[in-house]
DNA sequence: ATGCCCATACGAAATAAGTCGTATATTCGG
DNA sequence: CCGAATATACGACTTATTTCGTATGGGCAT
């Protein structure tokens, strides 16, 4: 089986990739506008960097008619765990632990939301 | 005030901290030595990042003797703190939590570890 | 048909990051 | 004192990333 080697998107390529998986579908137009609410750059820019994640891998396109239609082809939630793994690694000296202690502490959470961790540290301990 | 803006790390530079943070004190040589193990870099490369990191403020190094002492200009816990934001807001939509549980689930900690953060947790609860 | 608007394609400049060769100076063993 | 080992400085090359100008062509209102 070929195995298809993991593409550590850029920091634009996250930033197109986070408007991908909010809208699901989208044109280079709609990515555009998106990003252009945040900073300033050319519409040209945007659309040169979606046609080279199309040829990264990581996003899909349907491009059969005039207006190109874009997808991402990387989930988020896989995205997010090679990268959260990455920074465990480089930053936290591999202990997942200490990243979210610190995460913990300088972040707030609600108190529902901490019900939620404590239960999934409940079923954690379980096994 | 004159505030100094963050400088955000590069990989490399990132490498570099950990050992400096591990060892406090360290030559060119001893960093280097430690990064070898990893990844295979020429001296002179590391020396190189070193003195860069030194311009940008990253690292403090004593110069007074032939061989230079670094040591890491910024603090461990800061440098988390702001990449885990960095994180936190561009790949999980501004959510500790999600964050949190993702760590979790994807590595995995031992019981001893997932006390520790029950009890911060508890402790954040009593507020 | 003729413009005008808007799409893609593509090349190339600008910037950033990492790598390394070489020059030069210091130290130390003999 | 001499040479080997080892230190810093620094320029230059490579590769990756981002940015944008310009070419080209389709679709549509007039």
């Amino acid at each position: 089986m070929a195995t298809t080697r993991y593409i550590k998107p850029t920091e634009s390529e996250l930033e197109i990739l986070q408007v991908l998986w909010k809208k699901g579908l989208a044109t280079v137009r709609e990515v555009h506008e998106e990003l252009a609410a945040l900073k300033d750059a050319g519409y040209t820019t945007t659309l040169k960097l979606m046609q080279i994640m199309h040829e990264k891998g990581l996003v899909k396109r349907d491009d059969s008619m005039r207006t190109h239609i874009y997808q991402a082809a990387v989930s988020k939630e896989k995205t997010q765990k090679h990268l959260l793994g990455k920074m465990i690694d480089s930053l936290f000296g591999g202990s997942p632990t200490q990243l979210v202690i610190q995460a913990l502490g300088e972040h707030k959470a609600t108190d529902e939301e901490l019900e939620k961790i404590q239960q999934m540290i409940d079923s954690l301990k379980n096994k």
